[in-house]
DNA sequence: CCAGCTTTAAATGTCAACAATATGGTTGTC
DNA sequence: GACAACCATATTGTTGACATTTAAAGCTGG
């Protein structure tokens, strides 16, 4: 009943026959950093991690340095790698950039989007819908309901390679984000009904709609975290939207 | 005279001290493939180019890993990588990308580009307009100039994030894309007059504007693209808008 | 002459060892 | 006691060799 949509970032196909380990390594160390168990700002030491997985330090750094390519970690020569650590600042960058993409694909799918696909998106709404009723409001926008629908809007909209930057990278460094923060989005009725309209308008073929209400969609949501990040940096009285802290947190798996 | 605008995706700060080698290539590889030298498709021979380079297969492995987090380059595993080739539909999907996302540059500068921000851009407008009256009027979309707007004015918008995914991918692909396909935009006084527009929306602080000036700036780019497309593609008969042929040119540096 | 199999070569994936660089602690001096 | 230079250790960068897989060439039989 819960019929979650692959996140992974490739096109889920077969089970990939023979993958290499570079790649097995990758996608294990992309999980380990969105889930938070590699935390952010965290070092990322070659002969442990080798180790670790069982292989050599070769494929491992091939692995590294794709997740470089995802922005999910930063290298700096003779210096190593360390899991990337977004700060406000950085934070507000995707919000704009997401803002802007998702619009696009709003007035994509507009165009694009048949029928069916339409009902598609509505009977994933009123899954969530009930899911909501039976558990907890709260869950719906914070767990994977809220990214399920902007995924399959933006597959909708036909166009792979927005595809591929939202939801292969953008999407991957919000979460990693959120768990650095441990903010949650929280504010799910109002989200349902923003979904809503915005397959309404999607439905009706009006992209401009679409797209209008997706931009105010994200911006309320990103205005939401920000709220969330001024309150709890509020608190503390120093050290909160600093640069580098070298060596956040050196062990990884607590 | 010149004042070219650094197009390397890397802050032209010192010269990098010491950099490593999988730096280096990949610089170089970039470079090469941007430049059309190693034509879109042609398989990357990892014995052949480390020995070119003179360094070891690892660290070209490693170039390879990142010219991919570029798009630049497609591995399969236990096939090797080649140079990326676009077909229409992706360039229409980058520029689809291009379109939302340089808009959004030009809102964000107008609300953040300070008046000597404005007379930079318009320096370097007057200087490409004296470029143009010297030489050929082809030559201003055609060869640099055109990039070199676009490149300020995306650093205008102080979205560090979004000048790393225009300059650092999109715009390569796009200038891969036309040495691919020999196409040149060539509409350059009206180019003019669009850049001109937007640097005065932006001046004047009218972001909206901006960004829907914009997006038809590029929309008619993306448009005049594709008419030359439609017209060289009518000419062969057969084998135009094909998948992977295979093999399509195994030797580099002709 | 072609189909299909075997053999052979080349390229990719992986590993372990070596070299160079940065880090951390120690020691010595002022 | 503080600072600087030095040494020791660990990590990164690089290399060459080995294993595995793919692709091609060659051969045999129909």
């Amino acid at each position: 009943m819960a019929e979650i949509v692959d996140i992974s970032g490739e096109s889920s196909a077969e089970p990939t026959k023979t993958q290499t380990l570079a790649d097995d390594v990758f996608e294990q160390l992309r999980t380990a950093i969105v889930k938070g168990e590699l935390p952010p700002g965290s070092k990322i030491n070659e002969p442990q991690l080798a180790a670790q997985y069982g292989i050599s330090r070769g494929p491992l750094r091939e692995a590294i340095r794709r997740l470089e390519g995802c922005k999910l970690a930063e290298i700096k020569a003779n210096a190593g790698a360390r899991v990337v650590s977004l700060n406000d600042t950085q934070a507000i960058e995707i919000y704009e950039i997401r803002e802007s993409l998702e619009g696009l694909a709003c007035r994509l799918a507009a165009t694009r989007a048949s029928g069916d696909d339409c009902a598609r998106l509505r009977a994933l709404l009123a899954q969530h819908e009930q899911q909501i009723r039976d558990e907890d409001w709260t869950q719906y926008v914070q767990k994977e309901g809220d990214w399920d629908f902007h995924y399959q809007l933006v597959e909708l909209s036909g166009n792979k390679r927005l595809f591929n930057l939202l939801c292969g990278e953008l999407y991957h460094l919000l979460r990693l984000f959120r768990h650095q923060t441990g903010s949650a989005p929280s504010r799910p009725e109002q989200a349902f009904r923003e979904h809503h309209a915005i397959v309404d308008a999607i439905a009706a073929g009006d992209g401009e709609l679409a797209e209008l209400l997706m931009r105010r969609h994200i911006t309320g949501a990103r205005n939401t975290l920000l709220d969330t990040l001024a309150d709890s940096a509020a608190v503390p009285s120093t050290d909160s939207a600093g640069e580098h802290d070298e060596d956040q947190s050196e062990n990884q798996i607590t």
